[in-house]
DNA sequence: GAGCCTTTTGCCTCAGAGGCAATTTTCTTG
DNA sequence: CAAGAAAATTGCCTCTGAGGCAAAAGGCTC
């Protein structure tokens, strides 16, 4: 296709849309968003620099073990890469929604305005607090390292943030939050309620520590 | 890659896997389940469906617009076609150098992850750069000072942040930033595209306040 | 057996994937 | 600002393999 000399081609025939021009942005973004070079990501997917810079610049197209290979060692997926609307493919529903409880330790205050959709919080996340609960709740989630370490798990994965890495979540996704610096750690919090079922993001509960 | 003909390729030298493999059988289950014969899917498509058939008989593997074109016509997503096990784009973003430039004199780089509801950006204001479009458009947004000041207008009033204040507002109010110090000032920015009305600022300089 | 429909295969072409090496650009550092 | 190093891009080449066309198999029904 693409080619066919004489080809009608049928309905759709420039497929070269959006999906693929992002694609470039979107590589050079994961790379860059973990400070890697091309020789080296390059070196971890097994392919050339060159050929890695071109794909970023759009000026060659993955082939499909290439492009497969490259969601793989960011650790995204095929769909990512292309932007690909995340269309659900089984309307099975996941096992219920566990309720948050609470978390004592942790003092926060407002950092935005109460009563929106989206909303933002400093938080102070103390040493040797951990957050046993997992919490599950619809909407998203965005935090941002302020000071300090922190230990984020999502799923069954735990990432490790220093100063300056942010996150950015589904609140579906089960996750929970501790510090993983001496004198704690101190972070921005902003989260979106998209349909909010009672389920106030319980942050502190514990006596609010300051700062 | 796949080729290179000294190339150790790194670790991970076949992608060729089960989602390649998988590939060809979901195709064919695919057109099989609509009561397509291959030449009338080909042509829908556009291809010719004697490489409809090599690709269905996993002979041929299809080029990324060609997979594009599979997955619209068939109704699914690349992933779906995959087989793909839904992964969440990593959400992980590390800190790290503001890419300079773009945007009209501004720094930014995304501190959060792309295609979704919230989007979170790291911005450093030039000084002297003045934002003079002034913003309207539905939604959400809250940024929070990291160093510097800011200068920030919400309709007609003119707020001076410091570092550690923030501002909440709603995307409809005209609004415009700029810097308010000798080396630019350094931001996080988060929006939605959600609605709600309303818009306040929110001051706070240091860490706070309880609940 | 002959017609008809669908799928597979042989064979060809040529675009373009992908490597290498040289060049340019960007970042450091004196 | 020049010198050097590191990163990114580009020129050029090769050769795989995408993808078309047309002929060749199966599979039907009559």
């Amino acid at each position: 296709m693409t080619t066919s000399p004489t080809g009608p081609s049928a309905p759709g025939d420039q497929f070269d849309d959006q999906e693929v021009a992002g694609l470039a942005a979107r590589l050079r973004e994961h790379r860059l968003s973990s400070r890697l070079t091309l020789e080296v990501a390059a070196a971890r997917i097994g392919l050339s620099p060159a050929y890695l810079s071109r794909l970023e610049t759009g000026r060659r197209q993955p082939s499909l073990p290439v492009l497969l290979g490259l969601a793989r060692a960011y650790g995204t997926s095929v769909s990512g890469l292309l932007g690909e609307a995340m269309v659900e493919p089984d309307p099975v529903v996941r096992g219920g929604a566990i309720e948050p409880g609470r978390a004592g330790g942790w003092g926060y205050r407002r950092a935005g305005a109460p009563g929106r959709a989206m909303q933002a919080l400093r938080v102070h996340v103390p040493p040797g607090v951990q957050d046993a609960v997992v919490r599950v709740h619809p909407g998203e989630e965005w935090l941002y390292v302020l000071q300090g370490r922190l230990k984020l798990t999502l799923g069954d994965r735990v990432h490790v943030l220093a100063e300056g890495d942010s996150a950015h979540f589904d609140s579906l996704t089960p996750h929970c939050i501790a510090a993983d610096s001496a004198d704690g750690v101190e972070l921005l919090f902003v989260h979106t309620l998209l349909q909010s079922p009672g389920g106030e993001l319980c942050l502190g509960g514990g006596p609010a520590a300051p700062h």
